[in-house]
DNA sequence: ACGCTCGAGTGAAACGTTTCACTTCATTCC
DNA sequence: GGAATGAAGTGAAACGTTTCACTCGAGCGT
């Protein structure tokens, strides 16, 4: 068996209470005796038990992430903006990968329950979850991560993709395009809604009419193969298109390769915007132009609101972050 | 407080044992308290506290799995084959990213073995590390992924990355390739000296001579920005080669786009291979060929052999599970 | 009617910490 | 000189489980 505080005290000849405190308020206690409590703790290999610390304190010092892909770089820099701000406070994070199963999610939130993490920033699989919304009741602190919730019971951090679209939308329009495809995924993503929302509204802001100038293409998913294939099919039938502006970056690196396979030059031929500017967007066969999210800071404030929240539950009052996207500007336009 | 085991022992008016065994071995226990437990349960919300049952059993069913760097690829596959296995023998997974900083991999080894898991899966960022010799002379299971330990006395699981720089260059020499790049990282890693070792095995067997067949460009890093930069350069200067083998896909996708963005037809001007065949390897402009490693198995072969040494630690014995790479051609060869 | 076995449930000890009221002893203050 | 102060350390209770030796009846065969 592992060597306990008990072990360290008899050894060191104190008692646990001070060997405690040597761990936990090293100043509380004296120079000399710290000194041999320490060196007891390096020959025995002492390591703290935090089960029995945490059961004792009622509190853990660590928060939950649950992602809904680990393989897409906008989660990925949102964990290391989580990552950045807890740990210079001294919490711990507990990265989940939901994979978007409702049930990885559910098991994930049963498993951080149990450990009495402080906190959690999720984003959800589905709208509402039951689970999710009893962990809440029972008063952990919650934050949604590019997510808004419509009942503003908890804090939120999301970016705002109409903006987004706009912004894409205006640059398109001001180089002088006016056949525009959009390649979406399904429409159900709020995501995918939102950026043509805003799409829309920069061509009707240009004072054209944005159901002769916008071809919107909906696809089954947001991945470069899919985008690779409702590509190849618009150039198969009309395609009278000269710019493409896709609702995520790998839609846009597949419509790139569907270009470059038929001899089309990009962006003479055909202009492609990307959209949450991926490490991958920048080093395209083209680089491509895309709207950048703030991803590092939307972690980074998420976290922060919940540590808020866990410090202060009476005075908090939840806040729904909007952040601002940016456009990106490069050889693909 | 959140509601213990005791509040729901009253409630559903039966001891506390009993509320344990229906939580651990419902069988244990009649059809009707079981049910009267249940609702309690149910009726206050409880959730076990895992640091109690922890402290008190002494062992935790998690794993620790320590990656360099989350947002390669490779390591999703291999968290994806450890979770799939860890999860269906009801373990759960502890994620970490050491960002290839000692110190962050030290501060999680030092977590987990607070949180006493039950073993530990990691890719360490320097060959040996005092903390994680340590933690295994305290007893913890350790496996080594993609790495392996010299003195063999632990779990490793790793590919043969001899054989797959073998595989590229028999493949490039039999398109008739004379001259050839390699685009290798800083070759103090282990994989890019392997991958080109392999290289010029393939090339004196096909009766060449490697070092006239062979441009080595040593680059400090695997990523795609370098890889363009280093393709730039190779081309300004004299650059006869027709054919580009990369130590990994971001370089090759680095050197994709040099190539198009001087005008070069990939892959009759320059053929170009990649290694790891990461998603993107297949859906770039011109998909890469590569050399696919099964990191899922990776994964999923590391976590039985750390839940076969956690349940057998007396009759285990160490393996050093080395995988075959596979050749996938595509379009750019 | 007797001893047995068996299923169902009980109660208390134990896990390794943290915390807090308390003791000791030396120093300071008037 | 005696009380007051403060620093250093002590010891035991408490946290919420799991586990195990145990009790209590009911049902069984003879």
């Amino acid at each position: 068996m592992a060597p306990s505080i008990k072990d360290v005290a008899v050894r060191a000849g104190v008692s646990i209470g001070t060997v405690s405190n040597v761990l936990n308020r090293p100043d509380k206690v004296a120079e000399s005796t710290r000194a041999q409590v320490l060196a007891a703790i390096d020959e025995l290999g002492f390591v703290r038990n935090s089960s029995a610390a945490q059961l004792r304190a009622g509190t853990s010092r660590s928060l939950g992430l649950i992602v809904l892909d680990m393989a897409n770089p906008f989660f990925h820099d949102v964990a290391k903006g989580v990552e950045d701000v807890a740990s210079s406070l001294g919490y711990a994070v507990v990265l989940c990968n939901s994979d978007e199963q409702a049930g990885r999610e559910d098991r994930y939130l049963q498993v951080l329950e149990e450990q009495r993490v402080r906190g959690v920033l999720i984003t959800p699989v589905e709208v509402s979850s039951e689970r999710l919304d009893a962990l809440r009741r029972r008063g952990t602190p919650t934050v949604l991560v590019d997510r808004h919730d419509p009942r503003i019971d908890c804090c939120s951090v999301a970016v705002d993709d109409v903006a987004g679209g706009m912004l894409a939308g205006e640059y398109l329009v001001s180089l002088g395009h006016k056949r525009i495809a959009f390649f979406s995924g399904p429409m159900g993503i709020r995501q995918c809604a939102d950026r043509l929302a805003g799409l829309r509204q920069a061509v009707t802001g240009a004072g054209l009419d944005p159901d002769s100038v916008i071809d919107v293409v909906e696809t089954p998913a947001l991945k470069a193969r899919i985008g690779y294939e409702a590509a190849r099919e618009l150039f198969d039938s009309s395609g009278q298109v000269t710019a493409a502006f896709c609702a995520n970056d790998l839609l846009a690196l597949g419509v790139l390769r569907a270009a470059v396979s038929t001899g089309r030059r990009v962006p003479d031929d055909l202009a492609i915007m990307g959209y949450d500017d991926i490490e991958f967007a920048a080093d395209a066969a083209v680089p491509l132009s895309s709207i950048r999210q703030p991803t590092v800071d939307i972690g980074r404030d998420a976290a922060r609101l919940l540590l808020e929240e866990c410090d202060n539950p009476e005075t908090h009052e939840h806040q729904q972050v909007m952040f601002e996207p940016e456009l990106v500007i490069r050889e693909s336009t």
